[in-house]
DNA sequence: CGAACTGTTGAATATCCTCAATTTCAGTGG
DNA sequence: CCACTGAAATTGAGGATATTCAACAGTTCG
């Protein structure tokens, strides 16, 4: 199983020689298994991890016990990322799903930026779309309400699985319990089973176990908080390919 | 005016060409006022700022009208860089304060990779802290109490001020309306004053103005609901200095 | 000194939470 | 094939936290 670098693409065209490194930057590949902590809270870390396969969520756990998912993550994201400022890792790789990562250690990140400097930026780039998504995050977590957060959510996913073709017909599995639902916008699984209830009420979605459908996509889109955000493609103020 | 470079020492010895480079690094320092944006969500950006002295907001706007502040930023921070992966800026930067910055372009920044690699790391690195930050204020604003939260805020702030030796005796000057600090917060001012006057009662902290005293800090503490980050000194993977 | 902003307080309300019970469903073993 | 199990979803009732609306006091600043 490989890296699907589907998101540098997206940022740049790459050359065969920075394809290459990334495809070689992780160690073998380790399957995980469903609710098979990768790494806890507190925890030394020496690396972090590619994302090849499943759903895994990145969470903090308060002095009160309460969780919040900070974010589920799909294939093509490095987690624990943030950790590597750290002695002990910020943060709960939990899969949410079966799954498969490849580690690598952070000497071996450490010298992308002097073998293959662009290659360093775009990860720098990623960790800043990764800021952004948690600065969005946390304005709708602060600001808006139940309905508004759960239609935001569920846009997010459409948006998020769309290229690695995991929608169809507007309709997408979410293999998240209420529960983690809950924890992801910082709401209760009862009122998160009562906002999805209320929304398919009102004709916006329609589910079928954990198939969700966005019924009505301008409906949703209206009810959605913040609009999505659109990463710029070539930026030209990369250092050049290497 | 010079750019206080004290959070980069933070993380590394930095050599005297590092240093150099960093100090060349921006525009010369543009004087901004209170209230006058430095930008705006949507427009479009080329570069980001330095943050020399004031205190400043970076904010975002809901469809609905309200306002979340993603973070209230210190002397010391660069502003803006989430909008690089962007065409259009991503966040609201306000001046708290009378406020002072320093333009870099982003193609100025691109070029560090190349020429200062351990310069460039430490900035990914600066992008990491602020995303730790981030995934902080968002588990806190989902799931903790308003109580909770000021209490944190707080803390925070003591944290942030004490390397700029702006606390004495756990006391330091806020320059923040409570209709600011409930935009950080998530709550309404009405509610944050609630919230003040509740901690004053009960003697975990005084005022005097805009200057608030920590007189219980243990109580404080307790009050957190996360512990403080600690970022580790002199990071073994880093490139080799340039 | 007056205007505008900020802080403060009360009353009514809304949203979301807690607790608890019940139903549904997938998976297991008899 | 069916009873059994445990997890997840669902529903109701009551309560807590935070919001909204509104009024008023205090500060700052031209």
């Amino acid at each position: 199983m490989e890296y699907p670098i589907h998101r540098f693409r997206g940022v740049a065209d790459l050359t065969d020689r920075e394809v290459e490194i990334l495809r070689t930057l992780g160690d073998r590949p380790v399957n995980r298994a469903k609710g098979e902590p990768i790494h806890r809270e507190g925890q030394a870390v020496e690396g972090f991890h590619l994302h090849l396969a499943g759903w895994i969520s990145s969470s903090i756990v308060l002095a009160s016990g309460k969780r919040l998912i900070q974010k589920v993550h799909l294939p093509g994201a490095m987690l624990g990322t943030p950790s590597m400022v750290l002695s002990f890792a910020a943060d709960n790789l939990v899969p949410l799903t079966p799954a498969v990562t490849a580690f690598v250690p952070f000497k071996r990140f450490g010298r992308l930026f002097v073998e293959a400097p662009r290659l360093a930026a775009l990860l720098t780039i990623a960790t800043q779309l990764e800021r952004l998504a948690l600065m969005d995050a946390l304005a709708v977590t602060g600001q808006a309400s139940a309905r508004e957060q759960f239609a935001r959510m569920l846009i997010d996913f459409h948006t998020r699985l769309t290229p690695i073709g995991a929608v169809v017909d507007n309709s997408f599995e979410l293999p998240l319990t209420q529960e983690v639902m809950g924890d992801l916008l910082g709401l209760t699984s009862v009122h998160v089973n009562r906002t999805v209830k209320a929304l398919e009420r009102d004709g916006l979605i329609a589910r079928r176990g954990q198939r969700f459908t966005l019924a009505d996509m301008p409906g949703l889109r209206a009810l959605c908080p913040l609009p999505p955000r659109r990463p710029r493609f070539n930026l030209e103020w990369l250092p050049p390919p290497g």
